[in-house]
RNA sequence: GGGCGAUUAGCUCAGUUGGUUAGAGCACCUGCCUUACAAGCAGGGGGUCGCAGGUUCGAGUCCUGCAUCGCCCA
């Protein structure tokens, strides 16, 4: 035994085995799935990460929710495949590269070239990924690795292709104009979510335009404002309210109604506002009615400096309560004028260049920079007259995120995909059930996105990505252009080859659907060019769930696997991605892409704030992982895990002279080195730039949050350790359950009810709770007391055997279903226990599999749960806590035995009669007397529990006062609540109307505290009494 | 502006269809190196359940309003 004891060290050593674990399984091919009839298929793909750059907690909390699930479904039986792979996230991967591009080598992506650039994004790709799939594998993640993919490698992309060609001859792919968010020095469109907006200081400029031929009464110009003059030139109409008087008599009562609820320190605002109001009915609402008639009878205005004519139009745009009440319009330049121009159907005049120049519609301005032309708009307005009033304003901007520069809003041509079947399908399959969302309350977001079905726009100015395979040509005249349509089709022969479209009058797109076909050349020499666009990297993650499986082929793992079972992921992407997916999945399958999708919180900082490595507060989970282990990284995620709620981690710095843990600030989070609180000494962060600092050894960013998780691993551990070096003689045999000691069947019925309650919490995604109930069982349960209790029956001769096998056996049990939470240490606990102890059940035979990530998931027995047996071992617990309750509050040296009595019924008494040696071992307290007969003691302590008297005689230990001033204290307390209940009995409203199991329940409750008020009384007087004497 | 969520112990979070004296972990205090585990054991202190109304015999839980914070959409 001793040799045992020093085989197995009483710490796990994470270090050095879970790589050797981990490399075990796969060798065996534990994490590689095929098609098989016989069983049952579970599915999972990963939301592939992006290789721009590493995982952070969330993803590893997304990752654990997942492996726990594959874990458990891989030892239900299920034939299960978690399919892994990464996404090439096209401008986020891009701009990562041409960042450094500029920083290493001040060189902009023009200066290299296109294949130049995708080549080191290649290159980037591998680094990345090589990375992140590292960082999984330290997880524990049990993907098949062998079917590991990639968005943009050979199989993805004709998925991608097919996918494209498919729609395309569908006709649900078309080419339009469109508002983007226009960097103009990256040149290219960036995304809503790629930009920020910063307040910054700027002017509005008040100008005027004349009217053409004004009649009698009405103005001679119309004024305007703007905080960018320049876009004027490409203005295409000034708007004003249709109907004044009512839009502002409307606001009127809304304001008067907002003033008569609102609190005392808003009025004084509302009120002056409710003042300016007013006095626009009189300075400007008789000349917005006289404009808005001119509006509807088409009078014209002359745009000064180009010379152009534009009308006066009425759109609800135009707020009759700000500035003039009129308002410019320059639809190819601002979102808001853009809807402007569609309601007027109004001409869109696109004045830049991609650079951020002005182009030839800009007249004399043509070539200026949008700086420059600013000036130059406002010197030539005013040297004209034309200018009226120049305030200073602040002014939210939108910026890059990639470039740090101004947005420009910019028409671009842009391709889309049509969305209105294809979205209401993604919305059927969610409101019939065949994709069910958990949280429930995330499907409104799902289907209120798809049901504005608007129309996606898949291309992207970017050379990393899919490009997009349309051929181009344009054509002297439509019925060139017809014609050539005709031809087109001809030559296909096969629509699937190749489909065509017009757009306008005059432009052919040729949409051709296999990578190297003869017709791309044949095309080309025919004077066709093909689009430089790639596609959004949505529309490839879109296809993930059958792309991965080798759709279009019609492959076996298609057929098998498909539709996958779940998917997991997090809020933000349910319609960037969850949302495509479906939609794609029905359009290109026929089949929903997976069944259920679970949506996990977010990992917040301890201030609330999202973790990113732009704020430096995000923490790499393999940091945690070398401090805690992967199985207390991944415990600690998935007992945060609730429902509900967004996990908050403090983090902190761990200072690598001295360990201590430095909590992260908003003020230190930012800076490249830190001076430890503690020790003094200096360390970097990942700001380090200076060599100074660089030099200095870097703190990992951990938080304290996971030791709990790493502490219940050691408990685990050390439990384990307990039971294997207690194995020696063992024999399993036929147990008899029904004459198996009481403490036996406690443990073993509730190990049966603790598997029903951990099946379900997994079953409902209630990971939180499924951590909780199986923590409580193995720590409170198993180690606190059927452990603790096994230790005098492990020295019994008889009881010896019974013993080992029930140790052996729960502990079986709860390594198998802590494997999918901790699958690395439970594995090597399992790897000890097959040698020591090969067989476990109960009935002493049967074998199992020799690797824990392959053995079978447990069953529950209903014969093993004892509702009766349960609630006899809690009667045993209280009167062994109260033993405990007063030897503490005694300060009785834990050596000393002591002696108690308990009054009681018989039943208890015959029940606690066995227990005897337990309160010994447990609380070193010998039983004098159980039931009733027995003599009092002359010095108590005394408590009263489920109607039980436990008195221990402490002799010369007792600190009388003290007992005494708590008995009071304990009295006066009881006395309330007493009264509390009388008075509440004594209402006639609760009695009659509460139900009558509930008012049984408070009676019972009453008698209880008066039978603990009066042995709490008697206690007392005793006390008293041998205190006088 | 619209939608979703949160607010419970110093911190991070549970709390089921409304029903005993609101729980856990960490931190704190007291006592223990008890032959698996000091990353441990035993015990303890600590809460006006964000605020104000309402429904009810009874509200942390249901309803209304307000405040603060977060996310999504415009």
């Amino acid at each position: 035994m001793s040799e045992l004891a020093d085989k197995i060290p009483n710490r796990f050593d994470f270090q050095t085995a879970c790589e050797d674990i981990y490399a075990a399984w796969e060798e065996r091919g534990c994490f590689h799935a095929e098609p098989d009839s016989k069983r049952k298929p579970f599915t999972i793909v990963i939301p592939p990460p992006n290789v721009t750059g590493a995982l952070h907690l969330g993803h590893a909390l997304n990752n654990t929710l997942q492996d726990i699930r594959i874990r458990w479904h891989r030892m239900r039986g299920f034939e299960t495949l978690w399919m892994p792979g990464t996404d090439h996230a096209g401008i986020a991967t891009q701009a990562v590269v041409e960042r450094r591009l500029k920083e290493l080598e001040n060189k902009t992506r023009h200066d290299i070239g296109r294949e130049n650039l995708v080549q080191r994004i290649w290159q980037w790709k591998e680094q990345s990924e090589t990375r992140i799939l590292n960082q999984l594998r330290r997880m524990g993640c049990s993907c098949d690795w062998r079917r590991t993919r990639f968005t943009l490698d050979d199989v993805c992309a004709r998925a991608v292709r097919v996918t494209f060609a498919d729609l395309f001859s569908k006709g649900l792919i078309f080419r339009g104009k469109r508002l983007v968010n226009w960097d103009t020095y990256l040149q290219t469109a960036v995304s809503d979510d790629e930009v920020f907006h910063a307040t910054v200081k700027g002017h509005f400029w008040h100008f005027k335009y004349p009217v053409i031929d004004p009649k009698p009464g009405q103005p001679p110009h119309v004024t305007i404002a703007t905080t960018r003059p320049e876009t004027m030139l490409g203005d295409v109409a000034v708007a004003v309210h249709p109907e004044p008087e009512a839009a502002l008599l409307r606001l009127r009562s809304e304001l008067q109604e907002k003033l008569l609820t609102a609190p005392a320190k808003e009025r004084e605002g509302l009120r002056s506002q409710l003042e300016e109001l007013q006095a626009r009915f009189e300075t400007h609402l008789p000349g917005l009615k006289v404009l808005a008639e001119m509006a509807r009878a088409g009078a014209r205005l002359q745009l000064p400096l180009v010379n152009r004519e534009i009308p006066l139009v009425s759109d609800v745009w135009a707020k009759p309560e700000l500035g003039s009440g009129c308002v410019k319009i320059t639809p190819a330049h601002d979102p808001n004028d853009y809807e402007v121009g569609l309601r007027c159907g109004l001409p869109m005049i696109n004045i830049l260049n991609t650079d951020g120049t002005l182009n030839e519609e800009a007249g004399p301005y043509t070539g200026l920079s949008i700086a420059k032309a600013r000036v130059r708009v406002v010197e030539d307005l005013e040297s004209l007259g034309l200018m009226c009033e120049i305030e200073d304003r602040e002014i939210d901007l939108a910026h890059s995120d990639r470039s740090k520069t101004p947005i420009e809003p910019y028409l671009a041509d842009q391709w889309f995909v049509k969305m209105d079947q294809l979205a209401q399908n993604a919305m059927d399959a969610v409101n019939d059930g065949r994709v069910q969302i958990f949280p429930q309350r995330y499907a409104k977001g799902y289907l209120d996105w798809l049901g504005e079905k608007r129309d996606w726009p898949v291309g992207r100015q970017l050379w990393w990505g899919h490009q997009i395979p349309i051929w181009t040509k344009q054509f002297a005249s439509e019925k060139q252009a017809k014609a050539e349509l005709a031809r087109l089709q001809q030559l296909a022969s096969d629509s699937q080859r190749m489909s065509a479209s017009i757009e306008g009058l005059d432009t052919v797109h040729a949409c051709i659907r296999d990578e190297n076909d003869s017709l791309q050349a044949l095309l080309e020499s025919e004077g066709y060019t093909r689009q430089s666009d790639v596609l959004d990297t949505w529309f490839s993650s879109a296809l993930w769930p059958h792309s991965t499986l080798g759709w279009p082929e019609q492959t076996p793992e298609l057929d098998y696997f498909y539709p996958t079972s779940t998917l997991i992921t997090s809020r933000d992407i349910i319609t960037l991605w969850v949302a495509r997916m479906v939609l794609m999945g029905l359009n290109n399958v026929g089949k929903v892409p997976f069944n259920e999708v679970f949506i996990h919180p977010k990992i917040l900082d301890g201030y609330g704030e999202t973790m990113s490595k732009s704020k430096g507060n995000g923490v790499d989970p393999i940091d945690v992982i070398d401090k805690f282990g992967p199985d207390a990284l991944r415990f600690g995620l998935a007992r945060l895990a609730t429902e509900t709620q967004d996990v908050r981690m403090p983090v902190q710095f761990e200072c690598p002279h001295c360990a201590t843990a430095v909590n992260q600030t908003k003020q230190n989070r930012e800076k490249p080195a830190i001076e430890c609180p503690s020790c003094g000494q200096r360390f970097s962060t990942q700001w380090a730039k200076a060599a100074d600092d660089i030099a200095l050894p870097k703190a990992p960013v951990i938080s304290e949050r996971f030791e709990a998780a790493r502490n219940f691993c050691n408990k685990l551990w050390n439990a384990s350790r307990f039971v294997m070096l207690n194995l020696e003689g063992f024999e399993p045999s036929s147990l008899e359950i029904k004459t198996l000691p009481l403490e036996d069947r406690w443990i073993l019925s509730r190990l049966s009810t603790t598997l029903d309650q951990f099946d379900a919490a997994l079953a409902g995604y209630h990971h939180a709770d499924a951590a909780r109930i199986i923590y409580d069982f193995a720590w409170d349960e198993f180690c606190s007391y059927y452990v603790e209790m096994a230790k005098p029956r492990l020295q019994d001769g008889t009881l010896r055997q019974s013993t080992q096998q029930v140790l052996a056996h729960v502990l079986d049990q709860i390594l198998r279903m802590l494997h999918p939470m901790i699958p690395f240490i439970t594995e090597a606990i399992w790897q000890e226990l097959e040698c020591v102890a090969p067989v476990r059940t109960l009935n002493g035979t049967g074998s199992e599999s020799s690797w824990l990530i392959k053995a079978s998931w447990p069953e529950s027995i209903s014969a093993h749960q004892d509702r009766t047996i349960e609630q006899q071992f809690s009667r045993f617990v209280a009167v062994l806590g109260a033993l405990r309750e007063i030897r503490s509050r005694q300060n009785i040296p834990p050596k000393e035995e002591v002696a108690f009595t308990v009054a009681c019924n018989p039943e208890t008494a015959t029940l606690l009669e066995p227990m005897q040696p337990f309160f010994f071992a447990l609380a070193r307290a010998k039983c004098l007397g159980l039931g009733s007969g027995f003599a009092d003691v002359e010095m108590p302590a005394q408590l009263s529990v489920d109607g039980m008297d436990v008195t221990v005689d402490l002799g010369n230990f007792i600190d009388v006062d003290a007992e005494i001033d708590r008995n009071q204290k304990l009295l006066a307390g009881l006395l309330k609540q007493i009264a509390g209940k009388e008075s509440k009995l004594q209402n006639e409203s609760f009695v009659s109307r509460a139900p009558v199991e509930v008012v049984e329940k408070e009676r019972a409750s009453l008698a209880e505290l008066q039978q603990q008020h009066a042995s709490t009384e008697e206690a007392l007087q005793k006390l008293l009494a041998s205190k006088s004497n």
